[in-house]
DNA sequence: AAGCCTATCATTAGTTC
DNA sequence: GGAACTAATGATAGGCT
């Protein structure tokens, strides 16, 4: 690690330096930027979820069309209605399906054993259902805007149930609809 | 400020410790943390927002029953009905009507000037209606939960636009309602 | 409980490969 | 274009008020 011989104290890069918040001109610049911070907000948001307990979705327009998401606990059930119209898949595979690579590599790694032993808890506590899930969307996909639609709709019905569950009853009637227009989609694209 | 007389060099405090991601036991930390994670996510995500100019939406469920949302942009449309419904506020009134003090000790303050500059260039680049706007719920309010919730399905009915109108159509046929809705809420409670 | 403080850890802007 | 690196900025756990 000592290099540039004499008493210079070279410093290789010039590290972090601060930047004002405002639109990032350069494209490429910006692309960067919105890689490595959505990522960084969405592990935040997976640490809060596990040392709060609580749930969280987010959604993220991309500088393109896509939409990435992020969401916790209680997205597996639409999921799981998702998989549900087509016969080959398990729930196993939801997670390599929907192509979780960049949050994995990044957050997943580090919080996998204490959400295995979350789920080992639940699994003791109530009954095996309850399987903790993450996602998020992926650069390029051209599904998972659907799919996060169709999570953070579930996630919003259940806010509704919570408080104003007359009032919406108008809008989310039959809630089940939403997987079927899911599985209309997952079945343009099996994969 | 100087304690402990002698030479001692004495740190004051220890400093940010490093703690593991797994849920906090005690409840008045938990609480603690939550209060400043989000705080620090909700920033994250203005930033994100700002940078790379795109659309966020965030909802946390809290400890307790309620909800805290962060939205951006198209969220004022929603805000703007809402007041609508009511004749004696302003715009203005809106930042005030629903206490945006938490988020905006912590993160407006910093990121104002750039926002009222993005402001004035969006003024003088389309029209004079689309005014940014931030919000989030606040751990005591009692309607921010409906406020959220609208908030969070006009964004999704935007997302629904974009790729999939035929299919949400049957759900979000008069999205106006929502705004109705939410004027019930506001007259509850004038303030 | 709500804020401040600050030492320390975590994130990330710029750079290099 | 992405992965790795570096160092400066930013976030925050714990403590105090």
């Amino acid at each position: 690690m000592v290099m540039s011989s004499e008493g210079e104290k070279k410093k290789k890069t010039q590290g972090k330096k601060k930047i004002e918040i405002k639109k990032i001109e350069s494209l490429s610049n910006r692309r960067v930027t919105f890689s490595k911070r959505r990522l960084g907000l969405f592990k935040k948001a997976s640490e809060l979820c596990l040392l709060c307990e609580t749930e969280i979705a987010i959604i993220v327009q991309s500088l393109g069309k896509h939409v990435h998401s992020f969401g916790h606990n209680s997205t597996d059930a639409v999921i799981d209605r998702y998989l549900g119209g087509g016969d080959d898949h398990e729930r196993d595979a939801v997670a390599p399906a929907v192509n979780t690579k960049e949050l994995y590599q990044h957050c997943y790694s580090h919080v996998l054993k204490e959400l295995e032993l979350e789920k080992k808890r639940r699994d003791v506590a109530e009954e095996g259902g309850d399987v903790f899930w993450w996602n998020q969307g992926v650069e390029e996909m051209e599904l998972d805007e659907m799919e996060q639609f169709a999570m953070a709709l579930d996630e919003l019905s259940k806010k509704a149930d919570l408080r104003a569950n007359d009032l919406m009853s108008s809008y989310l009637q039959q809630p089940l609809a939403v997987a079927s227009a899911q599985n209309q989609m997952g079945n343009n694209l099996d994969h």
